[in-house]
DNA sequence: CTGTTAGCGCTTTCAG
DNA sequence: CTGAAAGCGCTAACAG
């Protein structure tokens, strides 16, 4: 284990003190040539690097952004992670990520621990923990919250309209003529799943269609979930046309429960998602979505946190929209079957695609 | 911003000195009951958390992995980044990921960042640098390499036999009375997918099937590569009645070229990948495919670079072995399309399964 | 058991 | 422009 050489011996090689070496490297003052060049051909003999750790406790900062996830495998986090990566670059700040699989208390955790490596700022992606906890934390360390309105004038949130995105995805329905639409649920409790749940029956109503909550199944973001929530509103044996999935891996999930039923997207039934992740341009059929700008997101919130730090006031420019993208997985309700066909009873039927 | 509070004040208001605040947070040495309660007492109060930085250098470690990925918007780099977080529970050490986006120099710089934040151990999966360059600094740092062999003995490697899990997908194809089968490939260079690519030829000789280079298509283990190379593979009118294709992504989007085409998956063609990403389990249909079980890697690694870090020998326990799951996305070829039409004249044609 | 005293490696006054 | 010296906050001998 080849021994980690100092500053010190690189200043000593030099023939010179550890300031003016520390001073070069950061570029505080100049330094004259000659002395310049002997520094750096000693960092090169010594292959020097500098120990982050050390500068850090002296510095009293140490140029590393804490990003505390809740999942690791999870295109959707791992997009606005990526963003985050992306908005760091050319800053002179890097990242350091750590997850906290939904557990409250290990979100607490993750957070001390963070806070104890003192990173210089902090980004949290949907985190569970209250705003008051948030605030007080806020209060020792610049901090940025992404996909939640946070309340509290110390913690800068960033976080997209879902109403307005559960909304084009209903329109879009109801214009392709869906009269009967099914809905899988997110996690009950989260904001940002309630939003578009409210969202749906509101579109319901304005368009003058009775809200049957027998056409709705509660899900939780998993494709097991949207799984199981097809098959109870299969099961219920209730006619719809259409079902809106509160996320993209619910909608994956329910579209391979229609398909063990032999029902086919879209021609038996439309299904639009909400995420519009990666994967969702690839899946059979590519699914119509409500796209979120995550990387956006993420960049957004890198930038944010890193003028949060530097002391400035983080721009509030207009915020990347969601927007629909219309896929393969909708279509419009052909004539004939306006009158809302079972498809429940339709199973193992043989309506296919007129070739 | 609440000023950070440190050990000293804790020590000030506990009537102690400071080292003794440190030995009973540390549990180095006992402190008397009365004292201990004292501080934690204070620590209460003053809502005191150890500052890491400090700590790391003072005790010239600094409790934390760091752990390189190629790309953080992966689910097959995140199924290993998130068994290394779990091997790593009930460790004192926390892990830092980093993700170097396939560039062989951010590559260097992150090694070189994570070196500078002194952590105590590496573990890099599937990384890009050369044997000699990672073995330097192996000699530094305790380093494990997830998915390759290094031919270093300052590193610790952990990879999977492909050659093996490639088998087990032709035998299983070939079994299923499959003689036509396409391949689509993987990024070449790399040992990985080039370990696949042989192991297809060789399956097909040992079964006594000529090899024929206008059925294998160059992927680069991406949905859109794989979805060119389909087309590809289409557009050259070659029957063939399988396809098996370097891991799952490329297969997603070798399946909906495939769709694209009216061609049914499994009907038409049999298509099977490799990594069993989360993903596949839940696609349509739900992907036959080799699993890598990269959790566990992960898992290993964490045990692995611990045991180097305590400078123990990592246990060398019997790996976790590939093995093919097999969904829905393959079947026999029935014995009347034995002579292997050709799929590429079957587009549009009629063939629907039979309900 | 506990206080005192040195550092860990680097930055940053403070004087030249 | 540059050296000396004083920390950053915590741990670890070293003496009680």
């Amino acid at each position: 284990m080849a021994s980690k050489i100092t500053l010190e011996e690189v200043a000593r090689l030099a023939g010179v003190s550890t300031s003016t070496v520390s001073r070069h490297l950061n570029g505080t003052h100049f330094v004259a040539d000659e002395k310049a060049a002997a520094i750096e051909q000693s960092i090169q003999r010594l292959n020097y690097r500098p120990n982050l750790v050390a500068r850090g406790l002296a510095r009293g900062r140490t140029l590393t952004v804490g990003v505390l996830t809740q999942e690791i495998v999870s295109s959707f986090f791992n997009e606005a992670m990526r963003g985050v990566e992306d908005g760091l670059i050319g800053h002179e700040y890097d990242a350091i990520f750590a997850s906290t699989h939904w557990e409250r208390d290990d979100e607490a955790k993750r957070l001390a621990s963070m806070e104890g490596r003192r990173v210089d700022g902090l980004i949290l992606i949907h985190p569970g923990i209250d705003d008051a906890t948030l605030d007080r934390h806020a209060q020792t360390v610049p901090m940025v919250v992404v996909g939640r309105q946070v309340n509290s004038r110390f913690v800068h949130s960033l976080a997209f309209d879902h109403g307005l995105g559960a909304q084009l995805a209903m329109e879009h329905l109801l214009e392709l003529g869906h009269r009967r639409i099914a809905y899988i649920g997110g996690p009950t409790g989260r904001a940002d799943a309630d939003q578009r749940f409210t969202t749906y029956r509101h579109a319901l109503q304005s368009a003058g269609i009775a809200f049957d909550p027998r056409l709705v199944a509660p899900g939780n973001y998993v494709e097991a979930g949207g799984l199981s929530a097809m098959t109870l509103l299969l099961d219920r044996g209730l006619p719809f046309s259409a079902v809106f999935c509160a996320n993209d891996d619910s909608a994956y999930g329910a579209m391979l429960a229609l398909h063990r039923r032999q029902l086919r997207v879209p021609d038996d039934v439309s299904v639009v998602g909400f995420d519009d992740v990666a994967h969702s341009a690839y899946c059979v059929p590519p699914l119509t979505s409500v796209k979120q700008p995550l990387r956006e997101l993420g960049r957004e919130a890198a930038n944010a946190v890193v003028a949060l730090i530097d002391g400035r006031k983080p721009p509030r420019g207009p915020m990347a929209r969601l927007e629909l993208v219309v896929r393969e997985s909708t279509r419009a309700l052909p004539m004939q079957s306006a009158k809302a066909t079972s498809a429940a009873t339709r199973q193992k039927a043989t309506s296919r695609r007129s070739t």
